[in-house]
DNA sequence: CGCGGGCTTGACTCACTTCAAGTTGTGTGG
DNA sequence: CCACACAACTTGAAGTGAGTCAAGCCCGCG
């Protein structure tokens, strides 16, 4: 059996125990391959379960206000769904596929056993969660205060380090399986104006549309004219507990 | 000694342990007063220490772009300051006083201890940083969706929760230690219509201003103009691991 | 061949910003 | 007790970034 993305994942952290891989594995047993547009997560549904995402891109959207709602986080393969949204009995948001794709769902229990069992990899997933609660706060500060210009080139440049980093893409072209009003909803403005900036920085050379790819021509100028920071690497582990022994 | 706000604050939640109270106890020996304005955390410094945030209000506020910065996220009296940022080696983000307070520094090692040795607490307050990150989601959906007006109220009424269950305040009037600059910067506006903002919803009988304090005069019709959720309040305990026998 | 979703483009509108000029309140030193 | 400095608040007028509306185009697919 080939090794999973998240084991992969977590394993560039940290080399992991054979109880930790153990426990990874459990949880990605039951495989539920979902098509694009499946809900995985109803808003208001019971919370009891978490899911791997096994194969495939997740979307969490926010709620409609006034007719239009907005993407408020993208789940790319080998990350776990719902680790953030546990705390709540009933589900805060509504989950959907963005392409296909596989999930695993597991019982929230089993977070339960992780935090008695397996401090280290605990420790880990609570620092990633942290990461991913960094990213919220940027993505705020980028809607406050930023052009509308400048938030679109952010999210591109983001959505390419995240995939970077999961090794889904090397160079400067990536996959972004999104239509202009998709876009839109996650960087906060409209389908018509999404499509005049694409158009621009198109026209400036920056950027190349590669339906369904997105290309970066000049990736450095774009991250100085924004102020880019690289906000998921750095991941400190001096404080996490060693791993139990087995 | 009375109880720390923090201990009563996770109290609220689940009947600690005597091993449970004897950590919290530990992490808030240190006591450091600081004044309105001061630094707690330097954006970019080590971030080996967590606080815990004894007395007074905090901050953390992005850097500005272009001449403008926002205000992230406010940490109440009894909260932990740096849970959600303790990722990354450098802090993300640069941390104030919003009030005169008192912190207790504690090395980002007992978090480590934590997780090894008090996983129910751990759940805990793994649990109480998930709210916070559905507090950020929310605040994001609020950014690219609401009016500003909507947008101030929601600010409004989601600082009277937070205070009304940090036992802060019991009815609709709550203590708000911020100019209107710093309401701009918390919900995205400038300090000019804030100014409005606040005098229009005066008029219309909504709220009343009385320095430094704030008083909602309805608020059921202001939760209902804008659709307000309470996100704070349900904490699920169903899948926490048992605390450990001492 | 025709339907429909997604993309493109221009004209108009408006919510919010910017700029600028007060007013009010308040701490502080003389 | 006054004066005067200074920050916060207030108000109006003018400007603009981005939204809205509407029409047309492209193109894959049944």
């Amino acid at each position: 059996m080939t090794e999973s993305r998240l084991v992969g994942r977590l394993g560039c952290y940290a080399a992991l125990t054979d109880a930790e891989k153990s426990f990874l594995g459990r949880i990605e047993v039951q495989e539920k391959p979902l098509g694009n547009g499946q809900t995985v997560v109803r808003r208001g549904s019971n919370a009891h379960r978490v899911f791997v995402l096994k194969e495939g891109w997740a979307i969490i959207r926010s709620e409609p206000v006034r007719g239009r709602s907005s993407i408020l986080w993208i789940h790319l393969p080998g990350e776990v769904i719902g680790l953030g949204d546990m705390a709540p009995s009933a589900a805060p948001h509504t989950i959907h596929m963005q392409t296909d794709g596989v999930v695993c769902p597991f019982s929230r229990d089993s977070l339960g056993e992780l935090l008695r069992d397996l401090p280290r990899l605990s420790a880990l997933l609570v620092g990633l969660a942290s990461l991913d609660q960094i990213a919220m706060r940027d993505h705020c500060a980028a809607l406050g205060l930023m052009t509308a210009e400048d938030r679109l080139v952010r999210f591109l440049l983001q959505l390419r380090l995240r995939l970077a980093l999961a090794d889904s893409v090397s160079g400067d072209r990536f996959h972004l399986p999104f239509n202009q009003a998709e876009i839109g909803e996650a960087v906060g403005m409209t389908s018509v104006y999404v499509n005049k900036l694409l158009r621009k920085l198109s026209e400036q050379g920056l950027i190349r549309v590669e339906k369904p790819y997105m290309r970066l021509l000049d990736r450095a100028g774009l991250e100085a004219k924004i102020g880019f920071v690289d906000r998921f690497s750095d991941l400190d582990q001096s404080w996490f507990p060693n791993p139990r022994a087995a």
